[in-house]
DNA sequence: TGTACATCAGTGAACGCGCGTTCACTGATGTAC
DNA sequence: TGTACATCAGTGAACGCGCGTTCACTGATGTAC
């Protein structure tokens, strides 16, 4: 039957937000397209109407993962406290144990390696990640900047994948924990100095 | 029928090698038991009177690759020159474009996160490689040794990550190239002192 | 304003496919005598 | 040393299952007159 044109959009977007939430959770292999649509409130056939195929969502479903968290990124780069606070946010045990509507380089990059099609929405979000949080090291030369903004980024990303891959909670909170007062060592030794 | 006795265990060794190799190219759901077993140059059927299940194989084949990799790591815990030759193979152009044969945490850690069978081998990985490691900082506290090796490692493994994912080539390389000039300076400033 | 009809998002059964796994069977090897 | 037979890794057809995707159908909505 015919539906209000009104609620297409609407359910578009729940569409996407369910994905990327699931996605994020339990990979892209790991969430199936009827799943999705029945987290969603719908039955799994009218997904053709709103994607073209699975790998559209993911792809779609990255770039809606990245609209929704690339704020954060922009406010940690605005000075060395709000990249801490950002570092302390995201290198805590709560995002650890909540992937769901954590970070999408943690949790599905990996996978993105080996999906073509998802490549260029992940490269979009790193490449901008990478310019807000550079900001904070304004003090430095273009050069250093982009360095230690690479460091960041990587360092925070690396100790998730560790933490979340491995069997022992102490050791898991172990590399949290050491990782956040490495980076707190780490910029702040770089950010006062120029370069 | 059946075949001579010293052949069977070599066979589970080359099923164990192609294994891990096909895991670190594609992914544990990347590759199927039946691919596997023709890589190795047998018909699929025999897999059962080898591993349990491909969970088991999964994890046996995790054990495989650390067992072939950690005296690397080992080497790389020498010296703080001994870890930056080690630095520059690992955040390499070569170690991006070849994952089959390289880290198995870069490769699979992610998918590990949500294989809870395969945690415990990845586990011992990564909690060896951690005391490898840290042997570098030998002049300075434990507690600053081990949070240098868990910052290294975690870069190392984040830089891979992303490097891999990202569509764009000049990123790609921008990414590995500041990684290791970060990582060097970083080791540099923090072998030197006493912590 | 009321009526007739075209639209098209949603429905849900069905498709082909590849997956992990099973199993009755084969036959050279290894062993008992 | 020679023969008879039990062993068991390898064979390959077959299993049930869930996947991504398709499609003929439904019927409330929106539109033409």
């Amino acid at each position: 039957m015919r539906y209000p044109a009104s609620e297409t959009a609407e359910k578009h977007e729940r569409i996407l937000q369910t994905a990327s939430r699931l996605f994020r959770r339990n990979g892209f292999s790991g969430v199936s397209v009827g799943e999705i649509m029945r987290a969603t409130g719908l039955t799994h056939g009218p997904f053709y109407n709103h994607f073209a195929s699975k790998e559209a969502l993911m792809s779609e479903s990255m770039e809606h993962a990245s609209r929704g968290s690339i704020g954060a990124v922009e406010k940690a780069g605005e000075s060395a406290e709000d990249l801490l606070a950002h570092i302390d946010e995201y290198v805590s045990t709560k995002h650890r144990d909540e992937p769901e509507q954590g970070c999408l380089l943690a949790s599905l990059a990996t996978e993105v390696s080996r999906e073509p099609a998802v490549k260029p929405a992940l490269t979009q979000h790193v490449s901008t990640s990478f310019s807000h949080l550079a900001k904070v090291w304004r003090r430095s030369s273009k050069k250093v900047a982009r360095r230690e903004a690479i460091h960041a980024l990587s360092s925070m990303v690396g100790a998730m994948v560790l933490a979340r891959a491995v069997d022992d909670p102490e050791l898991s909170d172990e590399i949290l924990a050491n990782m956040r007062e490495a980076l707190r060592q780490s910029i702040q030794g770089t950010v006062a100095k120029r370069g």
